[in-house]
DNA sequence: ATAGAAAGATAACAGTTGGTATGCTATGAT
DNA sequence: ATCATAGCATACCAACTGTTATCTTTCTAT
């Protein structure tokens, strides 16, 4: 049996694919209907405004990502071998072929279109910031991790290392989509967060 | 005597204020010139489309740049206040004043407009990329500097280095930007940067 | 089977976008 | 004094923006 109705999901998910390439402001409703196969009238149903679906979309990666990420970060792993699984999924995310684009270097979506629409449009901050603040956590999770293994000298404050971890692989993310550099954005990442975190490559 | 035509500049000036608030998209030229004080007829007389405005204000600041860095990192200085003084460049460009808004968290506007057009307009992104990439060489000196006084060892790719170092920048003002995080900007800016650099804070 | 709601289609809306065409005026060189 | 040009102003343009109103279709619960 198919979903009961899936343009919703659709629409989502090609947003993100859409403003992950470009930006927010820089895709419009229109694009996201055609690219969706999926006309306006039932954009508008499902969501009241562009900034909603925003939104929604939000979530939505967020919950996509609790799955992944519980599976790259279970127990089982060694807290090296997570935080690789961590870089890894950067990687992937920063670098992802698309349905509606080549391959390029991209970025976070939200944490980009978060930054953009500074003023203005609460919805999409606030939407940002909750993502943002999610993935933070997950770095803290995976830096704790290492220091309760010794990999790395306890941090006095783990919330503030997560977050400064965080803030580099976006500047990498960023960096590397202006010159469309691949291979600058694999090394750089794995390079600069080892020297972060003061690990030594083995 | 006064300039023979400053509308030239105060458009540059009066655009790079308004993208580095919001951004390049969402800046028109409709509110440029509002806000500038000139017609549109003046500036399509000056410029021939919004992009190639965009490329004369990214080397228009350039050269601003150029003055104020020579200062800052004379060879007057020591090297590690070299460090403080771009640290605090970095601080002050992201959190400055600006007639045309409140006193916010913002960003460089050439990073990140660089980023968000990644496809179309090869003007912007090619701009960009000349812009970051003189700001990544200003790092590069300053942590050349600091290995050759040995406040930090001889790291075996200054310039791999550098550019980490101004990604990370970056990262920390999106990053406060979206956020709208005055204090958390000025404690992590320093904080992670000497702890890329492996240097204790004394 | 039928009522009611959810889903989707079509067309139009006002407002804005970047850009142009056509003027006029001040200035600098000859 | 003349003339070309740089500087600037006014009005306009087609294309697009996000959004809405209205209509039809499809599904679901009774």
């Amino acid at each position: 049996m198919a979903p009961k109705t899936n343009s919703k999901v659709k629409l989502i998910e090609t947003a993100i694919d859409l403003v992950r390439m470009s930006s927010y402001t820089d895709v419009g409703v229109n694009e996201i209907c055609e690219k969706a196969g999926v006309t306006k009238g039932a954009f508008y149903h499902h969501f009241k405004s562009k900034a909603s679906l925003y939104a929604e979309a939000a979530s939505y990666k967020m919950k996509n990502e609790e799955l992944v990420l519980q599976s790259l970060l279970a127990d089982r792993h060694e807290s090296l071998k997570k935080l690789d699984n961590m870089i890894g999924y950067i990687y992937y995310k920063g670098f992802q072929s698309t349905e509606t684009s080549a391959q390029k270097v991209s970025g976070c979506p939200f944490f980009t279109a978060g930054a953009i629409n500074s003023q203005g449009d609460d919805i999409i901050r606030e939407a940002s910031k909750e993502y943002v603040g999610n993935e933070v956590h997950y770095w803290q999770a995976v830096i704790d991790d290492l220091a309760k293994s010794n990999v790395i000298e306890q941090p006095k404050d783990s919330l503030q290392l997560a977050r400064m971890v965080y803030q580099y692989a976006n500047g990498v993310l960023t960096y590397s989509r202006i010159f469309d550099d691949e291979k600058t954005m694999r090394v750089d990442l794995e390079t600069g967060i080892y020297r972060f975190l003061n690990i030594k490559k083995v």
